[in-house]
RNA sequence: GUGAAAGUAGCUCAGUCGGAUAGAGCACCGGGUUGUGGUCCCGGGGGUCGCGGGUUCGAAUCCCGUCUUUCACCCCA
């Protein structure tokens, strides 16, 4: 009976393994040098955990089941849930602030289309502790850190930056009441994605006040700051967007960012700075995004801590980068390939192969002793840099060694090969 | 969860007014007489045409269902 694999997940083949293996170990690379230590959870958690920040209505989302002992569990769909809890738990013994950086394995229930599977990697980076924006900037430098490294320039990707205060500050100036906030929200958050009528019409239906309709219209266009500050006055809320800016122009990846008012997030539980990273060409969906959330760890039952973060799946970004020509892959390197001019050498071959791997050079060897050439070809096929080539001279105690890549090769004693290894490791 | 399109070898695809042993390129395996790879030449294996049912003398081809993929919705933590 033949079994396809379950919907919306991947087999990793040794190529795809590769270019994962590339991608994530950019990832951390990266995290780690902007400061970040790594961290990991189990990948289920109680299902209650993730109805906290998301509510009810995410569970359809999930993969749930119940345990033998009858608890209610989910496969993890993120980790900031399981951030939270460990954070919580150790908050007075952690020193602050809290850089923590992940790349989980996530299943959201989801119907997959295009950059959306329902089992994906995920890059989280987390500051919690700070509530200065610098802390916002840090964590948009870093990712930019990485999308920069892999070559991706400003004329490929954008980070759309705006603030939950501001967004705030302008309804509340504008006038819409509080309790219709957050279900705005999520409207405004849609704004890009939905055709212009579809948007118009869900407006009118929330907030029937055509003036104030015809204000948010206005502001969700503006492009500047400043557009802002004419049209509703100055805002507190500006001050720290500004800052934002400015940090990030100091940093270096001030080309990178723009303010975008349309910019919202979907989620409730932002509270300040949030962003989205876009490919330019608008084309894809969000290859990721992030905010302040400074309420969350409190209400995962802990103290008033703020925190500050951001979330890069690797489905959208892999098409982007395949797109860009940017995708590389780490294929299997071999130090070398041992090979034999007849049978009767197989045991030396053996024997030379095991003492290579034994002083940590990646080795390998032909299990049948096939014609020389065909020993080369598959040396060439696993990427060995060298051959070991045993033949009648392995009576006197000599190798033959063979540079793959120069194509040259010369006689060396055994003994003088190995003492030259290990001066080497 | 809703709607649309697609599914033929490991991969990319050809093949349908319904007709005989279903093809190509790439990949894979083997060979090209003495101890040298990344090129070339020759040969080979591999498909119950996604799966199940129906119509028909006969189905890869037509119809229905189902699974998967892709696209658009819902959603996007």
């Amino acid at each position: 009976m033949k079994i396809p694999p379950v919907k919306g997940t991947r087999d990793f083949y040794p190529p795809d393994m590769a270019v994962r293996n590339w991608l994530i170990d950019g990832w951390k690379k990266v995290s780690v040098r902007n400061g970040f230590e790594e961290y990991d959870g189990p990948i289920f958690e109680y299902l209650k955990m993730f109805q906290i920040k998301s509510g009810d209505e995410i569970v359809e989302q999930l993969f749930s089941f119940k345990d033998r002992g009858g608890r209610d569990l989910a496969i993890r769909p993120e980790i900031t849930p399981t951030l939270a809890r460990m954070v919580n738990q150790q908050i007075n013994s952690l020193p602050k602030p809290i850089k923590w950086f992940s790349v989980p394995r996530l299943c959201r229930a989801e119907r997959p289309q295009k950059g959306r599977l329902r089992e994906f990697f995920q890059w989280n980076i987390d500051i919690i502790g700070v509530d200065d924006v610098l802390a916002d900037a840090e964590v948009i430098f870093c990712a930019l850190d990485y999308l920069r490294d892999v070559g991706l320039t400003p004329d490929d990707i954008v980070v759309k930056i705006s603030s939950r205060k501001l967004l705030a500050a302008v309804l509340k100036e504008i006038g819409v009441p509080k309790e219709s906030l957050d279900s705005l929200y999520a409207l405004l958050d849609k704004k890009n994605k939905l055709p212009p009528e579809t948007f118009e019409k869900m407006l009118n239906e929330q907030l029937p006040d055509s003036e104030m309709a015809g204000k948010i219209r206005a502001f969700m266009g503006l492009e500047t700051i400043s557009q802002i500050e004419e049209m509703f006055g100055r805002q507190e809320a500006f001050d720290e967007i500004v800052t934002l800016m400015d940090w990030l122009n100091r940093m270096g990846v001030g080309d990178y960012c723009k303010f975008d008012p349309s910019v919202v997030r979907g989620l409730a539980y932002y509270t300040g700075i949030v962003f989205e990273i876009y490919d330019k060409a608008s084309e894809l969906r969000a290859i990721g995004g992030g905010g302040r959330f400074d309420d969350l760890l409190k209400q995962f039952g802990g103290t008033d801590i703020p925190a500050t973060g951001f979330g890069i799946g690797d489905c959208v970004l892999s098409i982007l980068l395949e797109e860009k020509g940017l995708l590389k892959t780490r294929p299997q390197q071999l130090d070398y390939f041992v090979a034999c001019v007849d049978e009767s050498f197989r045991d030396a071959v053996i024997e030379v192969t095991m003492r290579l791997r034994s002083n940590c050079f990646a080795s390998n060897f032909s299990y049948k002793a096939v014609k020389l050439s065909k020993q080369l070809k598959q040396a060439s096929d696993q990427n060995a840099q060298k051959c070991i080539i045993i033949g009648e001279e392995f009576k006197d105690n000599q190798l033959l060694v063979k540079d793959m890549v120069a194509g040259e090769q010369k006689t060396i004693e055994v003994d003088k090969f190995f003492a030259e290894l290990k001066s080497l490791v």
